[in-house]
DNA sequence: TTTAAAAAAGACATTGAAGTCATTTATAAT
DNA sequence: ATTATAAATGACTTCAATGTCTTTTTTAAA
């Protein structure tokens, strides 16, 4: 219910680029580490996954940074998901097994079920553009640890 | 969804035991590990906290092995994981963020605090006995890997 | 074209969950 | 009392996620 850290550096990550970026500037992986206070290097290897995954831009060079494309306001939470910690949680078994299914069910197997169908339809259901109603600075100020 | 191993191993021990406990006799952590396919010293120490915590009984020495008490088959599954994960998962921000509260809540704050006590609802509601509806030895194949 | 800035990439370290192994403790049977 | 058996304990290893540091690649500006 709890997600990989990864995950967590990667939603944060897209909407503090995606709140600055009506500022018409491309958005440094420095700033998004300092203000996220997020371990930088670390970072940087999430947004480049997710670069690959067309969710942000990135330039190199003066001037570059990370910044919103086309499709970034509409990718669900689920997207981030697969991209940073993969989806194998909502088919693996809850207790571990190898087998585990509609003919051998785990003694949990069908509570379970309904339980991350829920939490798979709610991400798949919610993009970056839901998470940013509210007025700016506020957004900005509950994705900041401290 | 998304237990640890050791969450995992403690349930499927103590419901072997508690379907084998008819039987009038104990259970080696010997024949638990080898039916169940789990490490066997890992699942010792599992297998103490539970004793530790009173979920189960254990003697030592010969004819010794694990028992079921009459607490045993009333035990929650949320009581399971506290002695195995324990329940920070409930309380942690989703995201990972030190301060999340209403005050001050996360992007997903509010969803997942719905999925999450859906979560433990359903695992403060469920108990040991619940999960041994059945036949046995359909049980027994259902909490072992392969 | 050179330079400086920024992301990308890769090598390595840390940490906690998981797993292994050897030793100690308790107990039932003789 | 002694012995054999089984859990309990503690030291150690392994592995994947996380985190750090350095080098490489790309690109905009001069």
């Amino acid at each position: 219910m709890f997600f990989t850290k990864s995950f967590g550096y990667a939603v944060r990550g897209i909407l503090y680029v995606a709140l600055m970026s009506d500022e018409k500037r491309k958005v440094q992986i420095e700033e998004i580490a300092e203000r996220l206070s997020v371990p930088k290097h670390f970072l940087g290897k999430i947004m480049n996954k997710v670069v690959k995954q067309k969710i942000l831009d990135s330039t190199k060079g003066p001037y570059g940074g990370f910044s919103v494309n086309n499709s970034t306001l509409s990718v669900p939470l689920l997207k981030v998901m697969e991209v940073t910690e993969g989806l194998e949680q909502f088919s693996m078994c809850a207790l571990g097994l190898k087998k585990c299914d509609p003919e051998h069910p785990c003694p949990v197997h069908y509570k379970m079920e309904g339980l991350r169908s829920d939490l798979r339809k709610a991400l798949a259901e919610d993009t970056i553009n839901d998470l940013m109603i509210g007025n700016k600075p506020e957004l900005i100020r509950n994705i900041s640890a401290t």
